[in-house]
DNA sequence: GCCAACGTTGGC
DNA sequence: GCCAACGTTGGC
């Protein structure tokens, strides 16, 4: 069982959203980027737990918990020419892009803030804190995991 | 709105 | 295969 950290602007799906949504599961269609399908791809599992983190927003954090409901699958928004998530490129035969579906398993009372993540010294390595770091899916060890969730009141 | 960092594109 | 130009991400 992996542990990851996936990216959604509030304003597109915030927790409150998530946890709107029927049995709190949501397709995580529109990625476009070659090392995050990857991910989805060939690395997560059923099963696998990543945190929900909301970016671009005025107090960027981490908001709950989610789990991999279903592995890597075509993201079939790359063939709808009218959605704003087209790739020309792709076809039936040649998905290119890849989603996975993710259930709330738990919404954080209180955001994990990236102020806070930053502040704790164990999470030094972590890559969602590196200079220059865009991915908007990444691998969370088990050691920083365990470490965030000790901040969670 | 600014800007740094990075990925992608396309000319050569 | 190099690299400049361009677009996107995301914190501030």
């Amino acid at each position: 069982m992996r542990y990851w950290l996936m990216k959604s602007e509030p304003d597109d799906c915030s927790v409150d959203d998530l946890a709107a949504m029927p049995d709190r599961t949501v397709a995580w269609y529109g990625v476009r980027n070659y090392q995050a399908r990857n991910f989805m791809r060939d690395d997560m599992r059923k099963g696998d737990q990543a945190f929900f983190y909301h970016s671009s927003c005025a107090e960027p954090g981490i908001a709950g918990i989610v789990t991999i409901q279903r592995a890597g699958y075509p993201d079939t928004t790359a063939l709808d020419p009218k959605g704003k998530y087209f790739d020309p490129k792709a076809g039936p035969e040649n998905p290119i892009w890849y989603m996975v579906d993710v259930r709330l398993e738990q919404r954080f009372d209180t955001p994990i803030t990236l102020v806070a993540l930053k502040a704790n010294p164990r999470l030094k390595g972590m890559r969602l804190l590196a200079r220059g770091n865009r991915l908007s899916i990444l691998p969370v060890t088990a050691g920083e995991w365990g470490a965030i969730l000790k901040m969670v009141v």
